[in-house]
Parts: structure tokens; C-alpha cells; sequence
DNA sequence: CGTGTAAATACAAACGTTTGTATTCTGTGA
DNA sequence: TCACAGAATACAAACGTTTGTATTTACACG
């Protein structure tokens, strides 16, 4: 086996120098357009940086400059459809900024989270995002003064940039009451801090109706399918099941009614089922999902912004994103007529 | 508002040094656990640096190792759970060898993998793993001359890491035709290089069998939802449509499977659908998809190690995974006694 | 042909670690 | 008490880039 190329040193600013015969300096400047180089110089060595093809040791650059340029990303499962859109706004807004997003998917352990922070850290990151993190809110209140954190769909934090989730809600809240429902299943995600708006608005909206809460409707989703297949268990075992059930997510709102039809129950017909987030699949299973629009898209630009601010010194003005809409599709509908139940 | 607290200069290694009244040097090597420094040394040096929050600077580490103990992986769509177990594979096997990994998402897009491969180079990463690139063969043999690559599931570059996957298309045919299908239609991937082992198995063997090989019956998936509801519009149209259909993998089977019923189309019994990967989902959706089960976290595992043995000048031993197998599950059945077409 | 000025470039220090080599301890045996 | 080995630590250079300052160059003007 011969030697493998990768062994041979790179080329450097240096090399690049020597063969145009500059300085170190000049071949920088030159190579971030610094007026202060004549363009034929400019030229020459962009040709001869590109002929040699030299790559930037980001590594020096980060030294000197003390930052990287990199923001990171903090998700708790990069399969959740959810996070790709919030991925695709975090990065369109990035580039304008020139900033390059490294993604860790710490796949919802906390554990895991405190270890892609301590990466981010030591690669000296410009800032972090972190959508609805497992950490505690302290947690990140001290790594705040580190570097720059700005948290999504959370607003127990410093600095956040959120839409009205209690809003987003209460208007899913308002559509099961409105179809008839009053006996409605609440599943919560992963219990954790800095969750409980959803929760708020569910005991919320019972509560203006006169309806007690029921610590047996309110179950708990990690992420997984299988926790969607537990629940949608549990739920059907129970004396009297709910006739609605507002889900943490789209994921699980999908996968319950999955699980719904695998035991022979039809959704809408003898459950309701509502989702959160709106994700592109919502529209096309079956059948369509209630659920809630959520502008991923425009809080992963915000996020963005927001960090941006933040890292600049400047006050960050509160982020305008769009407020939540109720997508109504077909998993929703009428309760039947209440079963008595016997005795 | 006040000072952010991060403009302020974070702890280094000097500063412990200071704070303990010892070298630098002494410090790096306290805290590697090198047997150079007292334990006494030692332990008052570990006790100095969690006091102060020491966080290693690696773009400094970097720069004198010449690498980052960084692995990055480009993934075409972090959405599909085929990379989610496939990262998994990676990162438990990163962590035995003292390595990190980085994601990024390219969505598909050529440009956007060359982007994510340069940023790479430039964290000066030890290797990187490109499971089903879109870029050229070339590209890679270029790439190749200046870092380790490794790809998973495709053959046509110098380092891969893949199982068979002739075999495990051809186990599908197989079962296919056992059950008595002869038309069939087939989902390619994304157009693009190194791709077409699937489709050799296909062509292999209807040949095999002696069934004309119809152009008509070949469908390409772009990754997304609406490619999927396209190819379902475009094969009902056909006068005569396949009653069997092997699709690109799972995601795409899932969702044919979704527009086949929104257009009244039932699975199997008008037409069967199998797919690829074996994601935990395909078990899960109604009726459970038929597929070949991909070692998906073994592929991870091995291509880390591939990749290791490529960055310590060893000769990398041909990785050993288990041979795909075919699972048989509800979405493929009997086809419908053959509709003559009228004259 | 000087002189002044602006343009172009060179110099040098710094960023935070690592590592090979040199130096200073410490304690032992004669 | 001295020399010596070994342990513990200090020194210094290097990694590749950036940036403020100093130097050289070129040119126009008197």
C-alpha cells in the first residue's frame, strides 16, 4: 500500500507566499479582497491559491480571531421532521451572516446534550441553538455566560425565540370543545423543564370550560415509537378512554393514530386525534392530521438573528414570527354518543 | 444592558499554570494524565482546572496535532431514520477511538456537499464518511488524495464500506415473483453515480427470468414526499400498470403507499409495495411493509473503523457485516388474476 | 533632482497548545 | 559531603493565520 497522499503536509498561506513571492500578510489580504493589495497581486496569488489548491486551516483562523464563525446546533432527534425545517431557516439565515452551522443530534439523552455543548465549546463557537434542550434551565443560565445560547420553543431561558405556544393550543383546545369533546387526552413530551406551556394551555382551557382535570388523561411521549405505542395502550385500556386526544407532536400524533388503527380503532370515528408543529407529512396520512402550523421555518431564521444580536452587543429586538395556526384536516371530528358506562 | 459576560477571556491553560506556579507544559501534561507530572502535581492541577472552567481550546490543539480528532459525516436527508441508526453505528464506535463526529445535512444537494465536504477540510477533520454521496466518483477520488474518505453503500470508490446489495435486491425480486408477479416497476434512487447495484439486481433478474425489461416501469425518487406522490400518480396512469412495485427504500414505500389509498388503490391486494432499509417505522405502518433488512448501525460501526484503520497507514480490513435479509411482511401478497387489456 | 505623499508591501507579535530538550530538584550510596 | 541517577519541571519552538505598525516603492510636484 503506498503512503497515503493525506500524509503530506497541506499548503499554507506560507506556501502560497513563497511561490508568489510575498509575504504571509499580503497573500491573506489578498484573499480577503483587503484594498490594501493591488489587484494584480490580488490575482496572481488567487490564481496561484486556487492552482495549489489551498484550504484555510480554520484552526489558526479560529486562534487569532477567537471565534470560529460556527454556530451549533443542539437537536434531540434529527429525525423528527420538525427540526429539518427549523435546520433549513437556521442555515439560509446563517450564510447572510456568514456563519456555518455544525448540527449534533443528541438523540433526546442529556448526557449526550452536555457533551455536543462541551464539543461546540471547545471549537469555540460563535453561539448555540438549542431547540427545546434536556438540560435544566440553570444549566444553561451558566453556560450563557460562556457563549452566546439562544433556546427555540422555550422561554423559561435568558434568551429565546419562541411563538405564542399557549395560543397554539388553546386554539386546538378550543376545536375539540367546539367539535363536542370534553373528556380529552393530553400527551406532554418529554418531561422535562421548560415544557409545560401546551400542558398550561390543556389545563387551562378545561378549566374555563368547568371541566375537572384527570391526572389519568395526561401521558408522556419520549420520542420514540415505541412510547407512541405504549400510550396509545395505555389510553385504550382505560375505563372510560378519551374521546380526543391533543398529541405532543405530529410524530406521535402519526404514529398513534398508526397504533389506533393496528387495534381496530378508527380515528376520527371512535378518537380524535390533534398534532402540533405541522410537519410536511401531516397533510398526507391517513387520515390528514388536525394539528397546529408552527412557522419552524421563520424561528430557525429568527434564532439565527437573534444570536447574531447577541454576539454583536446589540439589544436583540424581540423576534416577529408569525403566530400558530389551527390546520384543521380530518383526524378530528364528532365524539360519539357517550357509552354509558355500566354500573 | 450590560457586558456580556463571554466577551471576557475564557480560562487557559496559562492561566492555570499561573494560578498552580507551574509550566504550561506542565499543565497539558497533568491534565493527559502523563506520568511525567507528580500526582500531587496532578490532582491540584485537575482541581484548579474544574474550578475555573477550563475548556480546551482544540482550534489551538488542532493546529499544533494537525488534526481535530473530528469525523464529519455529510448525509443527504438527516430526516430518513435509515441515517439516524446509521450515525448511531457511528458515533458508538467514534467514541472507542477518541473521536468526535460532526453532521451535516447537504438535503440533497451537489452544492451543498461540496460546501459541507470544504468546511470539513477546513476543521482539518481525520476523515469523513459519505454515506450515498451525490457527488461524482471523481470528486471523491480527488477528495481522497487529501483526507480519508469512506462511503457507505456504494462500490465504485476507492474506500467503501456497503453489504451486498445485488443480494438484497434479488432476494425482493425473488420473492416477488414466487408470488407470482411479472410486472413489476421499479424506484431508482436520486439519478446520479454509484447507484445502481438495486437496479443491476432488478434487470439481472427479469432477464433471469425472461421478462423484457419495460423503461415505462423505472421511477426516480428525489428523497422527497412529493416525488413519492408523483411516481404513485404516474404509475396508476400507465394502461398497464405493474402489480408488484420495489421501491428505492422504506420512506419511499411508506409514502406510495399512503397515495396509493388517498387514490382508492389498496396494498397488496391491487398492487404490492417492498422497500428497502428496514427502518424501525416499516413494522409499524398499516399494512407493515415488506423489505430488506439493511445492518444499518453495523455499516456505521465498520465504516468508523474502516476509516481508523485508513488514517493509521494500515491496510483496512474488508469489513464484515451481515448479509441483508429479506423481511416479509404484509405490503406484498398474490397478484389480481391479470386483467386482459382489451384488444 | 529632491521632497513629500500615498500606495504597496514587509515585519513581527500574538492566538493557546503541544512536545522535544534542557534544567533543576530529590534522595541515594559511597 | 559529593556525585549521580532519576524524577519533576521549565524552556522554547512550532503549528497557520491575522493585524497593527514599519518600511519600501512609485509617482507627482515644485
Amino acid at each position: 500500500m503506498s503512503k497515503p497522499a493525506w500524509e503530506s503536509r497541506r499548503v499554507t498561506i506560507k506556501d502560497i507566499a513563497k511561490a508568489a513571492n510575498v509575504d504571509p500578510s499580503t497573500v491573506t489580504r489578498a484573499l480577503k479582497d483587503s484594498p490594501r493589495v493591488k489587484p494584480a497581486t490580488r490575482e496572481k496569488i488567487a490564481g496561484l491559491a486556487a492552482e495549489m489548491g489551498y484550504v484555510p486551516n480554520m484552526a489558526a483562523r479560529t486562534l487569532v480571531n477567537r471565534k470560529s464563525g460556527l454556530v451549533g446546533l443542539v437537536i434531540p432527534d434529527m429525525t423528527n421532521p420538525f427540526f429539518r425545517d427549523l435546520a433549513k431557516g437556521i442555515e439560509d439565515e446563517a450564510v447572510k451572516h456568514d456563519l456555518r452551522i455544525l448540527i449534533n443530534d443528541t438523540r433526546g439523552v442529556e448526557s449526550t446534550e452536555r457533551e455536543a455543548v462541551n464539543l461546540f465549546l471547545a471549537l469555540k463557537v460563535d453561539g448555540l441553538i438549542v431547540p427545546m434542550a434536556r438540560c435544566t434551565q440553570q444549566y444553561y443560565e451558566e453556560l450563557n455566560a460562556a457563549v452566546p445560547v439562544v433556546h427555540v420553543n422555550r422561554d423559561d431561558t435568558p434568551h429565546h425565540v419562541s411563538c405564542d405556544t399557549v395560543e397554539g393550543s388553546s386554539l386546538v383546545m378550543q376545536h375539540l370543545f367546539e367539535l363536542g369533546h370534553s373528556r380529552i387526552g393530553f400527551v406532554r413530551g418529554p418531561a422535562g423543564p421548560g415544557r409545560e406551556p401546551k400542558m398550561h394551555a390543556y389545563r387551562t382551557a378545561l378549566e374555563a370550560r368547568g371541566i375537572d382535570y384527570d391526572p389519568d388523561l395526561i401521558f408522556t411521549f419520549d420520542g420514540t415509537l415505541e412510547s407512541s405505542n405504549a400510550i396509545t395502550g395505555q389510553l385504550l385500556e382505560l375505563d372510560e378512554p378519551p374521546t380526543a386526544v391533543f398529541a405532543h407532536n405530529d410524530v406521535n400524533a402519526i404514529a398513534m393514530i398508526h397504533a389506533l388503527r393496528d387495534r381496530g380503532v378508527r380515528v376520527p370515528d371512535d378518537i380524535s386525534i390533534a398534532g402540533h408543529d405541522d410537519i410536511q407529512l401531516a397533510g398526507c396520512v391517513d387520515p390528514p392530521l388536525t394539528t397546529v402550523q408552527w412557522p419552524m421555518y421563520e424561528l430557525g431564521q429568527q434564532s439565527v438573528r437573534y444570536l447574531y444580536s447577541l454576539g454583536h452587543g446589540q439589544d436583540p429586538r424581540e423576534p416577529q414570527v408569525p403566530q400558530p395556526k389551527l390546520v384543521i384536516r380530518e383526524s378530528t371530528g364528532n365524539p360519539r354518543v357517550a357509552r354509558q358506562v355500566p354500573g
